[in-house]
RNA sequence: GGGCUCGUGGGGUAGCUUGGUAUCCUACCAGCUUGGGGUGCUGGCGACUCCGGUUCAAAUCCGGACGGGCCCA
C-alpha cells in the first residue's frame, strides 16, 4: 500500500506488521508496547538520556499522583488542563479528602518540592528531567503514537537565577533538539507558538513540527519560558548575593512517543518501516541461505559472521526455519537498514550479499573486515535520510498570499500581527497557526487575512 | 464541540434485509517437502464485544454500555 494515498490505513498498518504496538488493548488510547516497539522507544529514550546527562541535567522520577490543591494553584495552568485530565477520587471503598490528579504533565508535582531543595544562589541552575507516562484523558479519536491517553513522555525542567539564564537554557534546549532530531532523522521547523495558543502557565512557548505525508504537521517538541510565573506560585526562591530572596525563572522542554510515530510516517514506504540506523534496534540482519544438503556448513559460517559483527554493531541473525524471502519481507516491513545474506555462491568467495533498506541496492562485499564497512554504510544512510526528508518539507513549504490558497502542508504568509486574523486562520482554513517563525524571517507585503501590511510571518498547517 | 458509521476465530471477511446448521482467505500448530524475494502437500486448533429486552428460538430485531473507524468545526 502506498502511504501517500491512504496514510491512516498504512500507519496503522505498518505499525501492526512491525509489531510495534498491540491496539486491542481494552482501555481507549492506551497501546500495549511490544517488545520491537519498546526497543525502538528505548533507542529514543537513550537518545534523550545523553544529551540531557551531557548538558549537566540530573535524571529523577516523581510519583504519578499529584494532589488536587498542588494543581490548582497556577490559575491558566488548571485552567488548561482541567477538561482532561484523570482523577483519583477513592481509596478503596472511601472518597479521598484530596482529590488525586494523574499528571498531564509534572509542573505542580515537582515546583513545590523545587521550593524545598533551592535555598541559594548556589543551588541554581537546577537541571532535571524525567521519563515517565503522563496521561490526558483525549475525547477525540486516538490514533497510536499520534494521540493516545498515556503519553510516554520526556520532560526537562530547570531553575535559573534570571530571565536571561533561563533563555539560555531554551537556547540550549534548541541545540539539543538539533542533535536529537538529526539522530531521528527528523526535519522540523521551529515557531513560537502565538500568545492564544501557548502552553497554560508559560511566558512564551516555541514548537518544533515536522511534516507528515498526510499534509499535516506534528509536534515533536516544545520549549517553554516560564519566567516566573509558576515559581511566585510555588515559591520557589532563593537568596541571592547581596541577600535578598528572589523567585527562579523556569524553563522545560517536552518530548513524547510521538517522535516514533514521526519516525514512522516520514520514512516508512510500501513495504513499512524504514528506520534511521540510530534509532534502529538492528541495524544488521543476517539471513543464511541454507541450500539443502549444506545447512550445518552455511548456517555455521553466518554464526561466525555474527559473533564477528556483533561486538561493532546491533545485529541479529535470523535461524528461524522459514524461506529467505519470507525473512527479507519480513525485515524488511520491520525497517531494519542493511540485511546480509549469506548463502552457497558467498561462501566459495568469502563475500555477503549485503542490501539496504532505503533503496534496495544490492551489492557483494568481502567478509574481511565488513563491520568496517557496514558501519560506514549506516553513517551515510543515516545524513541520506535525513537529507531526503528534509527535501520533503521544503518541498511542502508554501507561500501564500491569500489565505484563500493555502493547501496540503505548511503554509508560510504575511500577518499583520493581530489576534483576531490568527484565530481567522484556524477558523476559515481549519488549520492550526503554528506561531511565527523563531529564527526570524523578513516579512514583506500584506497580511493574507485582512490584506494590511505584515509585519511578522505567520506559519500554519493541518496538525495532528 | 457536532454528525455519521462499524463491532463474527490472532488478522481480514461471508451470513443479518426475511430469526433456526456460521463461509472463505490469512495467520497459527504438527509432519513431510522446499530453501538467493511470501515453496508445496496433508492433517489440526480457533469466533458471533458485553449487559439487558422481544421470542419456543437471537450473530441476525430493539435499548444501553464499552471499543474501533470516518467526516465537519
Amino acid at each position: 500500500m502506498r502511504k501517500e494515498e491512504d496514510f491512516s490505513e498504512w500507519f496503522s498498518t505498518a505499525i501492526e506488521k512491525a509489531e510495534l504496538r498491540d491496539k486491542r488493548y481494552p482501555v481507549k488510547g492506551m497501546d500495549v508496547w511490544l517488545p520491537y516497539g519498546w526497543a525502538i522507544m528505548k533507542r529514543i529514550d537513550q537518545g534523550w538520556r545523553e544529551e540531557f546527562d551531557g548538558t549537566g541535567h540530573k535524571e529523577v522520577s516523581f510519583p504519578l499522583l499529584i494532589p488536587e490543591t498542588e494543581f490548582q494553584k497556577e490559575a491558566d495552568h488548571v485552567k488548561g488542563f482541567e477538561e482532561d485530565v484523570y482523577w483519583v477520587t477513592q481509596g478503596g471503598k472511601n472518597p479521598l479528602d484530596v482529590r488525586l490528579v494523574l499528571r498531564p504533565t509534572s509542573e505542580t508535582a515537582m515546583y513545590p518540592m523545587f521550593a524545598l531543595w533551592i535555598r541559594s544562589h548556589a543551588d541554581l541552575p537546577l537541571k532535571t528531567y524525567q521519563i515517565v507516562s503522563t496521561f490526558r484523558y483525549e475525547t477525540k479519536m486516538t490514533r497510536t503514537f499520534l494521540r493516545v491517553r498515556e503519553i510516554h513522555f520526556f520532560e526537562s525542567h530547570t531553575a535559573h537565577a534570571t530571565f536571561e539564564d533561563a533563555e539560555q537554557q531554551i537556547q540550549e534546549d534548541l541545540q539539543i533538539n538539533e542533535r536529537l532530531m538529526r539522530r531521528f532523522c527528523l526535519p522540523y521547523l521551529v515557531s513560537k507558538r502565538p500568545e492564544w495558543d501557548k502552553f497554560p502557565g508559560a511566558f512564551y512557548s516555541l514548537g518544533a513540527d515536522t511534516l507528515l505525508p498526510s499534509g499535516r504537521t506534528l509536534q515533536l517538541a516544545t520549549f517553554h519560558q516560564y519566567r516566573d510565573n509558576f515559581s511566585k506560585v510555588y515559591e520557589v526562591k532563593y537568596e541571592a548575593p547581596d541577600g535578598t530572596h528572589k523567585y527562579v525563572h523556569q524553563t522545560t522542554d517536552g518530548m513524547s512517543e510521538r517522535i516514533v510515530g514521526a519516525i514512522i510516517a516520514v520514512h516508512g514506504d510500501e513495504k513499512g518501516l524504514v528506520l534511521p540506523p540510530e534509532v534502529a534496534p538492528i541495524q544488521v540482519v543476517i539471513v543464511p541461505i541454507l541450500e539443502k544438503g549444506r545447512q550445518e556448513e552455511i548456517g555455521r559460517a553466518a554464526r561466525e559472521l555474527y559473533a564477528a559483527l556483533q561486538p561493532q554493531l546491533r545485529v541479529h541473525i535470523d535461524e528461524r526455519d522459514l524461506r529467505p524471502g519470507e525473512k527479507f519481507y519480513h525485515w524488511e516491513a520491520k525497517g531494519v537498514p542493511l540485511r546480509v545474506e549469506l548463502g552457497p555462491k558467498d561462501l566459495e568467495k568469502q563475500s555477503v550479499v549485503v542490501v539496504q533498506r532505503t533503496t534496495g541496492e544490492k551489492k557483494s562485499l568481502a567478509i574481511l573486515a565488513l563491520a568496517a564497512r557496514l558501519r560506514s554504510m549506516l553513517e551515510l544512510i543515516q545524513v541520506e535520510m535525513f537529507a531526503r526528508a528534509e527535501k520533503v518539507l521544503k518541498e511542502n513549504t508554501f507561500t501564500i498570499l491569500r489565505l484563500e490558497d493555502a493547501r496540503d502542508g505548511i503554509n508560510r504568509m504575511g500577518w499583520c500581527g493581530r489576534k483576531e486574523c490568527g484565530i481567522a486562520v484556524t477558523e476559515k482554513t481549519g488549520m492550526n497557526v503554528l506561531g511565527t517563525p523563531y529564527y526570524k524571517e523578513s516579512a514583506s507585503g500584506k497580511c493574507a487575512v485582512c490584506g494590511e501590511a505584515a509585519i511578522d510571518v505567520l506559519y500554519a498547517a493541518k496538525a495532528y
